[in-house]
DNA sequence: TGGCAATTCAAACGGTTGTTTTAATTTTTT
DNA sequence: AAAAAATTAAAACAACCGTTTGAATTGCCA
């Protein structure tokens, strides 16, 4: 156990008192308790609560998308036709987000049940980061998607994709609430849904639009 | 406009407040001032603040439910085989919960933003709502689901339910806030996402699983 | 080692929170 | 019309909220 700063301390607490118990519970004086420090020092350290909230999105969301973009990249460079695998491409958006979950030392887990509820309150500092940095990696896919998907019309591309998300989002939030997943171990329940979430949105994207 | 009783009142001032400012920002201050009435009527009608935000969930869910149960049935009736169209079976869960949205008379649309929100906080009451008194319907739909693809096992039809009620869900708290919606009149913007979230949720189901 | 900057700390600020109490008012019943 | 019950209203409660202030402490560079 290394020693963290007091900055690193007071971002993971936010991030797991978010994930516990939500935004409406949430408060600097709890924050500063669960961090080991004084209540002074989060005002010292992001100006104000709203400030800190918004670094507790961008520091996760940031390398996120790094890896998703990363990923992409590299499923390009290797098919020189430009054109990849539906589900190749599927798994380099899907995957960065639940491996992130699995991830424990970095505390993914905990952050993306607060990436859910952050969506649900439709917190307008994720909705400006994610329209003004994000859209571009999201219009990226979107276009290798429509690479990989000739058959189907650009418009129903984006909606299905705009599923796919909701589908994600939904389930990354429902970890460790699941009824699920009492019924196996965690690691292979957690397996089991990055399989099927693909195979999931593979299969969504494959049948031809009826009409 | 007819004149409603002051928990009525309660009621949909509680509902519009959370949807439009979330969980995190309500006051039973601003609710009563919203509903026209005095601070303790709240806790006077409802007991505490926890109870009236149960009751908005009760009320609607419901509802919602209850409409979404007769559907499904009406199509086993009509189809003697007791196997009916899975467009069918989708349609039944997703609609009645979209219609509630466009129901402006009802405040349905309200409430599903109310839903998507409760969902993310992961709140315990709903949870409990859930668990006890729906799951019932949602196993008859997994069920109906069965009988009408026969090809995919039993697990899979439960995992892609679960990303489709996900994706519903998603979309029910996005409505009025994405992007899109901007590119069209909302009347069209609301009929399209109801009919493009069918077809995905039948392409969803339709392919066979790739094993 | 002295001095300067960065950081931590305790204390207090004005406001808001959910809930309770007590009295006034309305509605219903006798 | 009188009495009883149900409802509304105003006021106060203690507890907590986010933020600011100014002094104490630490770490760092000269």
């Amino acid at each position: 156990m290394t020693t963290l700063s007091t900055k690193e301390r007071i971002l993971n607490s936010t991030e797991k008192l978010i994930a516990e118990n939500g935004f409406a519970e949430l408060s600097i004086r709890k924050i500063s308790q669960q961090a080991h420090t004084n209540l002074a020092a989060i005002n010292y350290h992001f100006g104000n609560k709203q400030q800190l909230i918004n670094q507790v999105l961008e520091r996760r969301l940031n390398n996120l998308f790094q890896v998703r973009e990363k990923m992409l990249h590299d499923l390009n460079q290797g098919d020189s036709q430009q054109t990849c695998n539906l589900e190749q491409i599927l798994h380099a958006f899907i995957a960065p987000a639940l491996y992130m979950i699995n991830d424990r030392h970095q505390g993914g887990k905990v952050f993306m049940k607060v990436l859910a509820r952050a969506y649900a309150e439709q917190s307008e500092s994720l909705h400006e980061l994610l329209a003004t940095r994000y859209t571009p990696i999201i219009k990226e896919f979107a276009e290798a998607i429509h690479l990989a998907c000739p058959h189907l019309p650009r418009q129903t591309i984006f909606w299905r994709f705009h599923f796919i998300i909701g589908a994600l989002t939904y389930t990354m939030g429902d970890f460790g609430a699941s009824s699920l997943s009492k019924q196996m171990p965690e690691a292979e329940y957690f397996n089991q849904s990055v399989e099927e979430l693909i195979q999931f949105a593979v299969a969504s994207l494959t049948k031809p639009s009826a009409q």
